[in-house]
DNA sequence: GACCAATTGAACTAGCCGGTACATTTATCA
DNA sequence: TGATAAATGTACCGGCTAGTTCAATTGGTC
């Protein structure tokens, strides 16, 4: 179904070539992702870009019209995925409790296992989220996650156990900073205190302090 | 003391001028904060960086090296400022809890009113940190905020009011996570859920969230 | 097998961009 | 006041970089 990745190995330098849209298309959304989310939008050269695909710089224009383009195309991909997250999680059987701590440790593990997705979130508010405005696929991809927490949410208000009055929204970015933030602070806390984040024993410490955090914030 | 500095609109553009090296380095200092935080290391451009100060490129080159060295250069005030605001906690006197959630507040105001401070930051992670790695300064300029964070810890846990076994620098990050997210993130935010998360409303939802999770982390 | 649209390649370019050469003026101080 | 060092201005450059031109090849269609 999927046509296979070409790599940059074995690049077609013959004369004669077979023709593969998708799989010229998905080689190059790959290079550049990596890309992007190694030296920023600015950062990146569309050259070097080029060279590290098994096809040339003509092809980027021709699928993806220019940087910006390509950028974005990136930029969805990395959106698409994290929506496809949210819409697997499956917590409505949980009591609210146990729903809400498995929401934080989910969310947690998910900025973990996709660095890549979080190195372009920062990326893109660098540039005050211009691209993403500009993105009209991803502005379809409505999120769920708000949606999932206020039922966990409204369940534990009602059966007592989390405080009244709070957002469902506040609730989410709670989760999100307290995830995301391990991930993209890395390199500087890592260099002012001496301290990597990302390392199995502080993951699992920051995330069970995540869990206490949020549980802790809802708690009566 | 401190000569004044000059603006753009008051360039000396005449045939002799009178010398203010202090002047003409705070003076392109100013300009690159701004042009950095607004574009990034690799987004700004030294022209642009010239045309706005006072002076010429040359000066540029000529106190700051290279385009690193002056984004290096401001990086260091911008952590001179959070180190001195570090300095400036003075919480010993307070109860625990009250202490804690005052470094809270003190941390999360911070970074709302030093937006600057944290896209320099969020710039400075997508470059892994390599600037923050480069300055001599900065690693002479020791964060004093997880001591402060351990004294009021060690005081709650002896007191009997927080659950004892936590790493003082991971109570630091999570308040540090929370705050530095609203700035951090408000672009995407705002875009992907329709949010402004610097309003002085939401702000002030965030901050009590931020004080309740902290709190609830550390209450046993 | 002839035609046409989709796809791909190689070479090229205009302008930008970090950095510099060189000359000149201003301050310092003996 | 003259010599020297520090500070500044003007003009310029070489390489990089996003984007293009022009042409060729391929695959499907009738």
């Amino acid at each position: 179904m999927t046509s296979p990745v070409i790599t940059t190995r074995e690049k077609r330098r013959q004369a004669s070539w077979t023709q593969d849209p998708e799989g010229v298309r998905r080689n190059i959304l790959e290079v550049a992702r990596a890309e992007f989310v190694e030296n920023g939008l600015s950062g990146a050269r569309v050259d070097d870009i080029a060279a590290k695909t098994a096809t040339s710089k003509r092809m980027i224009y021709y699928y993806f019209g220019d940087k910006e383009g390509l950028y974005r195309a990136v930029l969805e991909t990395m959106y698409e995925g994290i929506r496809s997250f949210e819409r697997s999680l499956d917590l409505g059987s949980l009591p609210p409790v146990e729903a809400m701590a498995r929401l934080a440790e989910a969310t947690f593990d998910y900025h973990v296992e996709n660095p890549d997705f979080v190195r372009m979130v920062m990326v893109e508010n660098v540039h005050h989220a211009r691209n993403l405005k500009a993105s009209r696929t991803i502005a379809g991809l409505n999120s769920s996650v708000v949606e999932v927490t206020r039922n966990i949410y409204e369940r534990g208000v009602a059966a007592g156990l989390f405080q009244p009055g709070l957002e469902p929204l506040d609730i989410s970015l709670t989760i999100s900073a307290l995830s995301i933030y391990n991930v993209s602070h890395r390199a500087t806390v890592g260099q002012v205190f001496g301290y990597d984040m990302c390392t199995p024993e502080a993951l699992a410490r920051r995330r069970s302090m995540t869990v206490a955090a949020v549980l802790g914030m809802l708690r009566r």
